[in-house]
DNA sequence: AACAATATATACCATACAGTATAGATTTTT
DNA sequence: AAAAATCTATACTGTATGGTATATATTGTT
């Protein structure tokens, strides 16, 4: 079982990702987080080494979230395809997952970092290379089982997929319209099936 | 001919937009404005009413460059089709367009604003309803000269169009990578072409 | 149960923040 | 060129900021 000090520290990050995900960087103040936690700052300074420590936990705790989901989907059974499916499933639905978090993290995290704090905006760009690095071995399997063809290089058209589920995701937080996510990302699963052949 | 004064507004907006741009509004202090602008407080403050005055205004300035910009591209002479392909060359080199402004305004500014200011992020929702109603009005010419056919409405096919166009700005931003706008928008190119019949 | 180790609360620091009052400088108008 | 209007610099609010020193509680260990 874990010690009490333990629990805290995992109960403040869980505590602060959506405030620092919503707020961001700048925008949150240590008192803000003395008030979503109700704890003093000698708790949260006794946990962690500083403000940007506090955000980098919290950031990664988001990112864990979302890539267990990510993986989730795509370890379904089946051939590459139905995996693909299940993905594009999950991110119909992305807004409702990241509900709790405070809106995607990649998206919210990475731009307001871009000039504010460089360890958080190399964090969000690794996480979109490992997301984009996970759908390519996926559709890499698919070719090497015959299922299908593909007109790019595995990792070319996995990145095309998580720039149109990207942009979906970006629209639909910029005008508050979940529509943007329904569809245009059915319109993604019209096109793979269309391009894979 | 302008008075000093306005000279004096016009150019502290200039000068702030950029850097409201890139470090969003809480992100921003006035001392980092009397310093772009090498201007005292007292100054910024006889032109502006307050920071939220200067950063809308400043996020106007930009949102006019761009709309602009978007507007030239789409008045080329010629066929519909021809327009949009003028401006998917324009977002090619989107990144380029925006280096002086510090990225792409609307998602800059819509993000950051999320949480943090409600006519912030009002106006950059408002500024992608125009663009989206501007492409559509041009497949809409498209239509009625009979150049072509599409499979959803005008304003339909061109939410989806900027959704995958934002896509790549978002991209291209989060990773500090360009080819995500060469790739995508290249391929929005092809896509466009086989879904118009 | 007593002790050592650790975690948390309180009170405090220097600094930075947005915003203001006012005096002096500069335009604009007459 | 003088007067009125306007703009800008300076000096100053009060408050909030991230962070710290230390005393007090609370845990974990023996």
């Amino acid at each position: 079982m874990s010690t009490k000090a333990e629990r805290t520290t995992a109960y403040i990050i869980e505590t602060v990702a959506p405030v620092f995900n919503k707020h961001g960087y700048v925008g949150t103040s240590m008192s803000d987080l003395t008030e979503a936690t109700n704890l003093t700052k000698g708790a949260l300074y006794g946990n962690f080494e500083n403000k940007e420590a506090l955000a980098l936990s919290a950031f990664e705790y988001n990112r864990n979230l979302l890539l267990t989901a990510i993986d989730e989907h795509l370890s379904v059974e089946g051939k590459a395809m139905k995996k693909i499916e299940n993905l594009i499933e999950f991110y119909k639905k992305y807004d409702i997952f990241t509900l709790t978090m405070g809106g995607c993290p990649i998206l919210n995290v990475g731009i307001d970092a871009q000039h504010n704090n460089r360890l958080l905006a190399a964090a969000a760009k690794e996480t979109i290379k490992e997301i984009e690095g996970k759908i390519a071995l996926i559709f890499e399997s698919g070719i090497n089982n015959g299922e299908f063809k593909l007109p790019v290089t595995p990792l070319q058209f996995s990145k095309q997929l998580f720039t149109i589920i990207q942009g979906s995701i970006a629209m639909a937080t910029l005008t508050k319209d979940r529509k943007y996510l329904l569809n245009t990302v059915t319109y993604l699963d019209v096109l793979i099936k269309r391009e894979l052949k």
